[in-house]
Parts: structure tokens; C-alpha cells; sequence
DNA sequence: ACGTGTGAACCGATTCACAGCA
DNA sequence: TGCTGTGAATCGGTTCACACGT
């Protein structure tokens, strides 16, 4: 939807092809694993959805991490995506909403595998309040900015009802949030300096609902 | 990441005119319930962060909806909107791993809104089988294929652990499902019949912090 | 010979700008 | 006059194809 792009002295690139350089990164620390060493474009692409050329191109941004004639060192270019994406040291996050799906991310493996970690977690509802889910005690909305701004946090994931998000972006930014992921079906408005990406899985949901019912009719 | 493209008798389209039609459905109906009855193009676009020529051009590929020096009828679009994406219909879902994420899943709202329910859940855990969450009974992973097939459901919500992703992706599509959202970290490997939509909140996360480790730089 | 790195070509999505209708 | 609908122009991402290094 919104159209990021990103310049460089070597040449600018969208935001894409972050997003690819991530799921690369995931998919080189699942061949190390397998104990696989050197790799080429071509036999990593079965695991990408996408193509040689592309997974080339993604990388030559960056630099020349390959050899030519033989491939990729699986080890040096984990190091070197890290380095690029920033995941080579942790970063702490903010939840705000602790409802189902907040309490599902509390919990979710994937972020600690790329060194995220939830510090902090906020609520409205004083049931909620004061209690350790995942290791993270949550705490009242209206502490949210002062312990956001102690403990120096710039990322947030907002989980709250659509009726409050757009409330709940402004008191982020007030506290220095500087990238927020977005779960709540809603499009913020929040300064240009601010990053907001969205997970919307009604409209994904919906328009898979699209590609079926055409295809049915074909059938 | 992977491209679809739909063509009908009018011309050719992308799979992200899709994806903003239900974004314009939702706020559609926000709209409807604030009372207000036309729009144009130019007065909708600030919700939607797309601008007024893509949204008069995405409806544009299946029809004429407005008025020329006067807008769109809130009520009329909103019905066209549900027509064309198939939701003005109830659609029956599969859940399979009814882990913390899944279980989430079962009480999304945003699914109820556009009339999607969730019919059937699926665990391999002895433990969580016969269990009853959200109204919706848990039943184990053997009877995946018979349930879907006599349910009939074509649309699933894969959320199990990558390592059995695969796996259970291939007895879905053996129980006829047509369609899946993918909530893991794993790019599938189904019949190009098959349609997969991958909701990758990992790589979301990712981007966002390269995103913000580059201003921080410049600052 | 093999596979990377990359400028050039291609292709398609978005935007422009205006004709056409209320 | 105001706003839609849309062909044409633009812009940018992806793919091609090959030079280059090993």
C-alpha cells in the first residue's frame, strides 16, 4: 500500500526488498542449522518464492557478499544481513493492548529469535493490570509514557480495538515510539517521521475470499 | 512478494486492487454507521493512504459506481464492494494449530465483521483436543480431512509451528482446501491452484527496524 | 565452467490530466 | 461547477543477459 523507498550512496531500493532481506535471513539460519555451508542463488530460491535474480539484485545494494563460480558462505552472510536489517544487537519493544492477540505475541517465538524482546506491555483494563504474562508485567496506559521514555524504547506493536488506536499512535509518538506495527484495522495518522507498517488479516483474509470464489466460477 | 494478477473481459489488475477494495469496504462501513450517506474520492482518501486516482481507478475494474460532480453513495458502493469480494455471503474457515496466536484467532473480531467464520480448529496436542474455545470444539489432527471435506470449507488459517507447517499445509490441500493463510515463518510449497497468503510478522518487525536504525544515523 | 554482480530492457502499477456527465 | 471514469504518460520494480572473477 504505502510505497517506502530508501536511497543510498549506491542506488535506492524499496522497501521490498527489506522485507526479502529478513525473510532470507530466516531461511540462511534454517541451512545453517541443516549444517549447510555454501550456497548459490539458484538453490536457495525454492525456500524464497523468489528469483535468483532477484535474491542477487536484493543483496548487490549491500555490497558483493558472494564468490563468484562458487556461491554463498551461509555463515558470513547471516552476519552480514544482520548487520543490515540491525538485528546483530536487541531491541526492545512496546505492546499496547493486552487482549488475545497481545497476549498471543507475548508469547511469540519469532521475535525472540531475531533478538526483538518485549519489555513492556500496557492496558487499559485494571483487571489486567499488574499482571506477569510472558514474563512482562502489564501496566496502566498511564504510565505508558514515562516508562516508554526510561527505558529508551522506539518500537511498538499496537493491539488495542480500532475504536482507540489512533489515540493510543498520538500517545506513542508523545513518547518518543518511532515504528509502530500496526494490528488493529485502522490507518494511523502519525507524523511522516514516524514508521508504521500494517498487519491487516481481515483484508488478507477477504481478498483470498476474492481468489476462491473466481476461481469456483471458472470450475 | 508473489506477484497474482487477474484478468476479466474489462482488463487486467492486480492482486493489491484486492487487498484496497476491502481496506475501502471497511472504512465503507465506518462511514455508513457515522450517517454519512456520499463521499468522493477526495473526502474518503484520508483514511486510506491511497490517493483519489487509485481509488476511482480500482473501482474502475469492475464498474461504475458513482456520480459525476457529486461522489459515491455510501450504501450502494458498500453493497457492490461486498458483491465483488464475495463477503455479502457467509464463508465457512479451518483453523489449524490452536496455539496462543491461534487461539486469538478464534476470537478476532474483524473475521465476524466480513462474515467469515471459523467452523472447525485442529490441534495435534491430546490435551487441547475436545477443548471448547470460542465456541469452536478442537478436534484432533486425524480428523482434519474428514471434517473439512463433509464441512466443506476451502479456506484455512495455518498456524501451526514451522516445522510441521508444510506437512499440514499438504493434508489441507488433500482435504480440499483451496485457499490458506499462512501464519508461519514458512514459505509453502502447494499446487499453483492452491492460493497462499502469508501474514510474516517477523519480517514486518525486521524492516521496521532497519528503518529506524537508518534515521537514527542521520540523527 | 560456474555463479555472481549489474547495467539495460521490460513490464506493470500508479499517477496525470482531461473528457464527459450530473 | 464538481467529481467521476479512463487512456496516456510516467515511474519504478523485476527480469534479462552477459561481463567478470574464481
Amino acid at each position: 500500500m504505502e510505497r517506502e523507498r530508501i536511497c543510498t550512496k549506491k542506488s535506492c531500493f524499496s522497501f521490498d526488498t527489506i522485507k526479502r532481506l529478513s525473510l532470507y535471513l530466516r531461511n540462511l539460519k534454517r541451512l545453517k542449522e541443516k549444517g549447510i555451508e555454501v550456497i548459490s542463488s539458484d538453490r536457495i530460491i525454492p525456500l524464497l518464492n523468489v528469483s535468483s535474480a532477484q535474491f542477487r539484485k536484493d543483496l548487490s545494494y549491500f555490497g558483493e557478499f558472494g564468490k563468484r563460480g562458487v556461491g554463498y558462505e551461509v555463515g558470513r552472510l547471516i552476519k552480514e544481513l544482520e548487520e543490515i536489517l540491525g538485528t546483530n544487537k536487541e531491541w526492545k519493544i512496546a505492546l499496547v493492548g493486552v487482549g488475545r492477540l497481545g497476549q498471543a505475541l507475548l508469547g511469540f517465538e519469532g521475535f525472540s529469535k531475531f533478538n526483538i524482546k518485549i519489555v513492556c506491555a500496557f492496558d487499559i483494563d485494571k483487571k489486567k493490570v499488574g499482571k506477569v504474562i510472558e514474563g512482562v508485567k502489564v501496566e496502566d496506559m498511564k504510565k505508558l509514557k514515562t516508562i516508554i521514555k526510561r527505558k529508551r524504547v522506539k518500537i511498538a506493536l499496537l493491539c488495542t480495538p480500532p475504536h482507540s488506536a489512533q489515540e493510543v499512535s498520538e500517545k506513542l509518538v508523545a513518547a518518543g515510539i518511532r515504528g509502530i506495527l500496526n494490528f488493529s484495522p485502522l490507518i494511523l495518522k502519525v507524523p511522516s517521521s514516524v514508521f508504521v507498517s500494517n498487519v491487516d488479516m481481515a483484508c488478507e483474509l477477504e481478498s483470498l475470499i476474492f481468489f476462491l470464489k473466481r476461481n469456483e466460477r471458472k470450475v
